[in-house]
DNA sequence: TACTTTATCTTGACACCGTCAACATAGCCT
DNA sequence: AGGCTATGTTGACGGTGTCAAGATAAAGTA
């Protein structure tokens, strides 16, 4: 119901009548004309949104920028979205639904020693936030979190995600990588801790110099399993 | 309204010309007259900053809200304080300014062995943060240091504090409470994002329970000084 | 003492923002 | 054909940071 029912229909509105519709459509860039219904404004909306969420940060993304990027009305979004927060949560459940399949890829590659994984899955998740840091921001951060202002469709993304890390770090203990002598709860939480610490110190600015981020990890890296090594 | 007021106090208060000190002080809630000038405006929003920071979180901390506490103009704040960022960064420094004491307060102490005051700020750290979570997000958050937003001012109290965390470390690299074989700078960005990232998780609402916190900074310290063992 | 400068505080205005209410249109189902 | 529902619209409200221009008081200077 996308495409071509919005072609069709502008070509019926045109031929019929007034052009009210018309020129409220200085639309979007790429379809002069439109019908008075958009054909899929909520994904436009979504496209729009990551768009300008890697390109001006999650701080300056507005409702009404989008439904101007959409062609849309200041309030149109509100048919799709209950409020911001939401169509946050739509963002951020992506950006958790793409990084739970990289580290499932990375954690998976079975002709690889255990260690060269977690050594590559240290690094993976530093650069994966310092690559797409307001992604990263928005998925980790106070914005959504805090308040409970969550969907639950995100939670249902993001705890898997989470809960994941606990699996992993289950694994590296049994592999001898990190100590078999703390709770794997806690030593999951300490873990991701210390790559949510980095990154977080990245990509909010405090660590101004980003140039060694390679040796950071494999700084983290060491650690944790030199800590192994005694336990 | 202001205006007659204003002017009614104005000939109140020349009167006994002497104390512009005395009725500016309790200008804020007591004191229903006032002059025209507030007194001490500066410290003034200070303070109504630092109580609404830790009663209600940064984001709801407006220029306005302020101004209205203090019993002045929306716009009267901008003769002391730049911008929003410039005030913010005013309140950081103060966190920063206590904050490094209580770091030198733990470290300096002669009578405890390195470990247990390694062990100790571990714990304070978060502990800090925990406890003071607004506070530490403006110290520590995007907020000020993403874009510049930060003062010199601000960056003259930070600066050193970061540095404190290097120092710290090598004392205990020397103490042979974190391995030897890790450059002290690398060491300390990790040891550090460590104590961040536990920090933020709890925070920033991540973590929805936080009533492991202890037991989370003890794996965190035994974690770190197990991998000293190995080196 | 009188005059001038400077610091401080004022109102008015502007451009944003999220969100609600009320109304308009179009597509779909009976 | 008629009505229901999804989706779009404008208008309005209260909130924000910030600038410009004018008012007032304090401080400095002759």
């Amino acid at each position: 119901m996308s495409a071509v029912n919005v072609t069709d229909t502008r070509e019926a509105v045109v031929t019929s009548a007034t052009d009210t519709a018309v020129n409220t459509i200085s639309n979007a860039v790429s379809n002069p004309a439109q019908s008075y219904h958009h054909g899929d404004l909520r994904t436009a909306l979504l496209n729009a949104a990551a768009k300008r969420l890697s390109e001006h940060g999650v701080d300056s993304l507005s409702l009404r920028k989008l439904a101007e990027d959409a062609g849309v009305s200041r309030t149109a979004p509100y048919h799709h979205f209950k409020d911001k927060s939401a169509l946050l949560s739509a963002i951020a459940a992506k950006g958790f639904s793409d990084w739970h399949s990289t580290a499932k890829r990375i954690f998976e590659q079975e002709e690889k020693t255990p260690s060269a994984r977690f050594r590559e899955f240290v690094c993976e998740y530093v650069g994966y936030a310092a690559a797409n840091p307001e992604m990263y921001e928005l998925m980790f951060g106070r914005t959504l979190w805090q308040n409970n202002a969550a969907t639950s469709d995100l939670k249902d993304v993001a705890f898997p995600c989470f809960q994941f890390q606990v699996t992993m770090t289950k694994f590296w203990q049994n592999k001898g990588l990190l100590p078999d002598n703390q709770d794997a709860l806690r030593l999951a939480q300490v873990t991701w801790g210390t790559l949510h610490g980095i990154a977080r110190l990245l990509i909010d600015g405090i660590y101004a110099d980003s140039s060694h981020i390679q040796e950071m990890c494999d700084c983290a890296a060491d650690l944790f399993m030199q800590a192994s090594n005694k336990a």
